[in-house]
RNA sequence: GGCCCUGUGGUCAAGCGGUUAAGACGGAGCCCUCUCAAGGCUCAAUCUCGGGUUCGAUUCCCGACAGGGUCACCA
């Protein structure tokens, strides 16, 4: 058979490059030694969920922490999958969490010197080689309906043997030069398999990054490298571009690892050194008593803008996944609490072989941690940027009167002194500790434990003491001054000692004032509440809670 | 079902032939306290199961079992 001619014949293209001038337009990279060049490869979805962003972290530290290149290509070759703004939102989201590409599609780099970066817009330098692998007779049109391919599926299944296009099987494989041009004039659609050399006999070891050693058999599937439409498959796009993409080191899932041999022989026929492969064990999800892995059409709630949208603190989110890259990376930050986490050296034979359930308890730690070593200025900027994009009306305003709420916040979370909360995971939650300072938002509902008399007491006897002027202690002090005056023992030590002698103590007082003056029954220090709220605000709500 | 990967407390996990089997999250309890928060202290909880190898296995080998993944003109 005159492979060259039927070369042309199946792919008519005239204006192809050759093999060597691809690897002339793609030269490899010029980098220092150890610098890895790695991608994030997704199809253009734009849904990408806590999962991709596991991922992405171990691609970005990899690159970033060995002076390498983290670059972004649009998987689009499924155009079933396409979404509008897609591309955008990837990068958006990514940058929300601080993950900057270097090159890419959509990034604005001097860089960009592999691209294009969509693989649609790559179809040429595929059917370049698809045409030489035709021409070398390693690959070979085929004409199987979906029909015919389900009817041998079936009669693999009945035969107990392994289902798919090889061997015997692969009908299209040994198809006579008639055979075949008859077939095109007939205009029948064909794709382009690979002619696989490999024998399923044969077993070899493979080296993960991650995994390590992998025992493998050789690939003898004859896989479709281009589809009817001319557009390669993954397994094909993956070889050509990773390669003319200098790739050094190729991070994904490890659902990819069945699909290893062929990507293996792949690269062996195209003449390409394969890169180095990390497959990544899949963050895992509770679904009733068993395990398994985070899927974007199961857990929407785990999509990153849900995460923004809920108002978790980036970096949390961040170092809680370093957690589980790198399981020492928490070791690491305890002995450097200031330092910055891309200083820490992620080494990627560190992840962990099998899949982390994901823990939104140890998230909501890290988170809680975060916040609370937060700066004002931070600690402002954070719930002020939570509440621009994402709060109502009354949050936006809130941020309005800055030194009023850089003061609420130093009172309720502690920012500017050493006692921080540390029990906030989101800003809303913040934010809603702020409610009872704006009158807008405090509508209380009373939840006074005594009886109306008590109340009602307490509250004049302290209006008629109070005095903005006092210091913490002093104002404590004519608290504990109310307290016999109502029953209630003046000291907690007292009480204790003999509780069936009083109605109360001094905890009770102030719990009555805390609710007359915040709505609620816990609040920070309520000296500095009043404080805060000033005089008139702070009778104006005493007198508005007798009963 | 075939093939591949994985198997240390509830979760994430250190460990790499001899350890009281780290640490973190979570849980329980106590103390302190004007409530909340914060802080201090204490406790419970793990090597999937069999066989080997070895003076000695959580660690090495084999098998079982369990969990996960994969078997497309999807990625």
């Amino acid at each position: 058979m005159n492979l060259e001619k039927l070369a042309k014949a199946l792919i008519p293209d005239t204006d192809l490059l050759s093999v060597s001038e691809y690897e002339q337009l793609y030269p490899p990279r010029d980098m220092p030694a150890g610098a890895e060049v790695t991608r994030l490869a997704p199809s253009p979805t734009g849904f990408i969920h806590l999962g991709n962003l596991y991922s992405a972290l171990a691609d970005e530290r990899a690159a970033h922490t060995t002076g390498g290149i983290f670059y972004l290509r649009i998987e689009d070759t499924d155009d079933k999958r396409k979404v509008d703004g897609a591309v955008e939102s990837v990068i958006r989201s990514l940058d929300y969490f601080g993950l900057k590409f270097d090159e890419g599609a959509e990034i604005a780099s001097p860089l960009n010197k592999y691209g294009p970066y969509y693989q649609r817009a790559r179809a040429k330098i595929y059917r370049a080689f698809a045409k030489d692998l035709i021409a070398r007779g390693l690959a070979y049109p085929c004409f199987c309906t979906a029909e015919e391919l389900d009817e041998i599926r079936e009669e693999q299944t009945a035969q107990g043997q392994t289902p798919g296009y090889w061997g015997k099987w692969a009908k299209c494989r040994n198809l006579s030069e008639e055979e075949i041009y008859s077939a095109l004039s007939a205009k029948k659609p064909f794709v382009i398999r690979l002619k696989s050399q490999g024998d399923i006999s044969k077993k070899f070891t493979f080296r993960d990054a991650i995994k390590g050693d992998i025992t493998v058999t050789e690939n003898d599937q004859d896989v479709v490298i281009l589809k009817s439409d001319g557009i390669p498959t993954y397994h094909f796009a993956h070889a050509i571009d990773d390669h003319f993409m200098r790739t050094t080191l190729v991070i994904r899932g490890e659902e990819w690892l069945a699909s290893l041999p062929v990507h293996l022989e792949l690269f062996k026929v195209l003449g390409f050194k394969p890169p180095r492969y990390a497959h990544t064990a899949s963050l895992m999800k509770m679904d009733g008593d068993t395990k398994r892995k985070l899927s974007k059409r199961k857990d929407p709630e785990l999509s990153l803008d849900y995460y923004r949208a809920a108002g978790y603190f980036a970096p949390a989110v961040v170092k809680y996944l370093m957690t589980l890259l790198n399981s020492d990376f928490e070791e690491w930050e305890m002995k450097n609490p200031a330092a910055d986490y891309r200083d820490f050296k992620f080494r990627i034979n560190k992840m962990g072989k099998s899949g982390a359930l994901f823990d939104l308890q140890k998230l909501a730690d890290v988170s809680r941690s975060e916040i609370s070593k937060l700066s004002e200025d931070e600690c402002f900027a954070f719930l002020k940027g939570w509440a621009d994009e994402f709060g109502s009306e009354a949050d936006k305003a809130r941020f309005e009167n800055r030194e009023y709420i850089i003061k609420i916040l130093a009172l309720i979370m502690g920012t500017g002194g050493k006692k921080r909360r540390k029990d906030l995971e989101t800003a809303p939650q913040a934010i809603r500790l702020t409610d009872y300072f704006f009158d807008d938002a405090f509508s209380p509902e009373y939840s006074f434990r005594q009886d109306d008399e008590t109340v009602n007491r307490v509250l004049s006897l302290f209006a008629e003491s109070y005095d903005p002027s006092d210091d913490n202690q002093t104002w404590f002090a004519k608290l504990k001054a109310i307290a016999p005056r109502v029953g209630f023992a003046a000291e907690m030590s007292e009480y204790k000692q003999n509780p069936e002698a009083y109605r109360g103590n001094v905890s009770d007082v102030a719990e009555i004032l805390r609710i007359a003056v915040t709505g609620s029954p816990n609040s920070p220090d309520l000296c500095t509440v009043m404080g805060i709220l000033g005089k008139e605000r702070t009778l104006a709500r005493i007198a508005a809670a007798k009963r």
